[in-house]
DNA sequence: ATCAATACTACTAGAACAATAGGATTGGTG
DNA sequence: CACCAATCCTATTGTTCTAGTAGTATTGAT
């Protein structure tokens, strides 16, 4: 079990878009100087951001990124899924994947019952969490 | 976050040796028969069981695979583990990964928890746990 | 009109995953 | 002892995923 690329930058990219101090919210520039990702990655990771509804932004010249909610209402869960699906087994999504997921089937109750409880680890810590253990300086970083 | 199919396959063949009523133990061919892996692919899962230390067999015809201990004793974080590390992050285990994980990192810190957090929904439940759920026929299975 | 910045789409190299193949070894049995 | 069924061991294959880059289009303030 590993935490992708992607998360662990994703995460970086809230932290440093959330401790902006600037009116006009934070360039991706400035991101990418700040917690050393390439431009062009960091782009990715922005889109994906985005499309999950966590950070947006004006457009044009000056404008940068924000979050959309207070840091308090980001839970882990909200970043970790910006990137990635939490799937676990197949057929806890999708009952036609396994001819035995209709009948009375205990592992697929174990793996239901690890994802409720793998989604729940990620539900405790929201980024308001993260930042106050975060009061040390700590730019770069997982 | 998905499971990956050997980790499910070893929890099956686990389960199927567990069930075993053979004084003798289990045969892999029988494994594979009624778990419907193929053989091959089930000599991949069973030397990682092995090497973990949670089955053993004596050598020699007629003699099958056995649990080395009782259910309640073989956690889901050892099938776990039989089969992929719980990496996390890399620095986590390597300090050396990242010239920050030495001060004071808060990301670290988070994920350093995620990774406890992790462990602990993978040893809450023993395979006995499981084999109690599963009280219902299913054998083929996830 | 220009320009700095973001947005969008595609691509590539490498790693990991799922599964198979073939031969070596083992030890009970005829 | 020779045989054989079963396991053990090493290597290989095709596919998918991951990390990161490239190029171009679009945007909107100046």
């Amino acid at each position: 079990m590993r935490v992708n690329t992607k998360i662990r930058y994703g995460l970086r990219t809230l932290i440093e878009i959330a401790s902006s101090t600037n009116q006009n919210g934070m360039l991706q520039k400035d991101i990418s100087k700040n917690q050393n990702i390439s431009i062009k990655y960091l782009d990715t990771i922005i889109s994906s951001l985005k499309v999950k509804g966590l950070i947006a932004n004006a457009k044009g010249k000056g404008s940068g990124y924000r979050l959309t909610r207070p840091v308090e209402q980001i839970t882990m869960l909200d970043v970790y899924t910006a990137f990635e699906q939490i799937v676990i087994v197949e057929c806890i999504n999708n009952q036609s994947f396994c001819d035995r997921a209709t009948h009375t089937c205990t592992s697929r109750n174990y793996w239901d019952e690890f994802k409720t409880d793998f989604e729940a680890i990620l539900l405790k810590k929201n980024l308001a969490d993260i930042i106050e253990e975060t009061k040390y300086e700590c730019k770069l970083l997982l």
